[in-house]
DNA sequence: GGCGCTATTGACCGGTCGGCCAGTTTATGG
DNA sequence: CCATAAACTGGCCGACCGGTCAATAGCGCC
């Protein structure tokens, strides 16, 4: 993902007389599928036009029809290419995190620096919640299912209160983060802030992890400094 | 908002004879904005017609330029009538609320509900991030501040605890409810269900409101004894 | 070295878009 | 009662949409 330099337009490093057309089809396609990720991000699929994303690419139209049939195809692919890697990612985050009591401090610390590091994933998400596609809806139901697994078992341990429905944990997990980044233009023009970005996301991401793993309530009325007994196990 | 059975084209309540037509253009007005509303919120603003929407509130496509110029002065003046609303009665609930021990709960529960009852600017919260506008940045800005003036009092009367950024409060009160209605339809296609979708919210809110107040730790290890929960039943 | 495959091109298609305009109909008020 | 303003209509415009097609040109293979 990310730099996409290539505009393509130069057929050889020396471009000087009306050099031939090189081929290569891996590169045409590769670039299509960059530009098209990169404005179907931007502006949604709708608002992409085919002239629009061949010019990015430096191709003519038809050559997308080529490669890809139809813009609809060329979306579904660009679509599947960006999620095989998010549920990549996701389900190796999950199955390296240990089930202790900071399995969820820790899964939702990884899983807001990845969307700080893949800006383009949380539009991609955005994007499929407003055409109310559920796309990826297989890959999608197994990660649950694998975090599900991991919230009971921590559950079973006592490191985690047991009242709570797993599958509304993972939710909630999900939201603190996604729903920050999605607003973060909104948050920035709301505050008239010195402090960088970035430090910013590690400020809320602290308080975030604070109201999860403790809730609100004030120290006063919590016991964790002054923990009578060990956890009995549920 | 709502009903719109008003498809227009039936004169008067009694259109016997060939009555000539009436003219109306405050309804007109009415039902292009009511169609346009309709339409921006469930197509989104670029991949609505204007044909379509003419078609809809049963108006010819120039009568819509007649009354509000362009396509995007349209959507200027349907944006700027919901949120009018939204932030009205937002404006309101926090007004009304005491700032005791229980204002985020009941706040929490209060949001969630308006959400609940209100798809639409769930909807229209969709399309305002997916577009990249910072829509109604003022009043929200006054909406942001009272509800921190509010948190501050509770956190200085002891009632919340006080390591937190109000700010951030409130986007995790606005996140956890948002987010989970901007996925509903993800949701309902991940588990196979046969509880009823509003009861399913309840459940939700529930397990949310406990996280927000309590945190996720095992109540063996908290001194508070667990409280029933506000969330009034659908 | 020629031949077939295919990546690549540019011209072109019907359709729809947002917007405009000249004209008709209705309400109003002097 | 008629002049005038405003509501309303149908037709038209140029631009652009996604998609097709015949022709061209680079590449691998015998």
């Amino acid at each position: 993902m990310s730099i996409l330099i290539k505009q393509r337009p130069e057929r050889t490093p020396a471009d000087d007389e009306a050099g031939p057309r090189r081929r290569d089809p891996e590169a045409t396609r590769a670039a299509i599928l960059d530009a098209a990720e990169e404005l179907f991000v931007d502006f949604g699929p709708n608002s992409t036009s085919l002239s629009q994303l061949a010019r990015r690419a430096g191709v003519t139209k038809s050559l997308i029809h080529h490669h890809f049939g139809s813009k609809e195809e060329l979306f579904a692919e660009v679509q599947q290419r960006h999620f095989r890697l998010y549920f990549e990612v996701q389900k190796q985050m999950i199955a390296e995190s240990p089930s202790d009591a900071r399995l969820l401090e820790n899964s939702l610390v990884a899983y807001f620096r990845f969307l700080q590091d893949n800006p383009k994933s949380v539009r991609f998400f955005s994007w499929s919640l407003v055409a109310g596609d559920v796309c990826a809806a297989e890959p999608e139901k197994e990660l649950f299912e694998l975090g599900i697994r991991k919230i009971r078992e921590a559950q079973e341990a006592g490191e985690i209160r047991d009242d709570l429905e797993p599958f509304f944990i993972i939710k909630m997990m999900i939201a603190l983060p996604m729903s920050w980044f999605q607003t973060k233009q909104e948050t920035l023009s709301l505050i008239d802030s010195e402090i960088e970005p970035r430090e910013l996301d590690s400020l809320y991401l602290a308080d975030a992890v604070r109201v999860f793993v403790d809730g609100l309530r004030p120290a006063a009325q919590r016991s964790i400094e002054r923990r009578p007994v060990a956890a009995a196990s549920a």
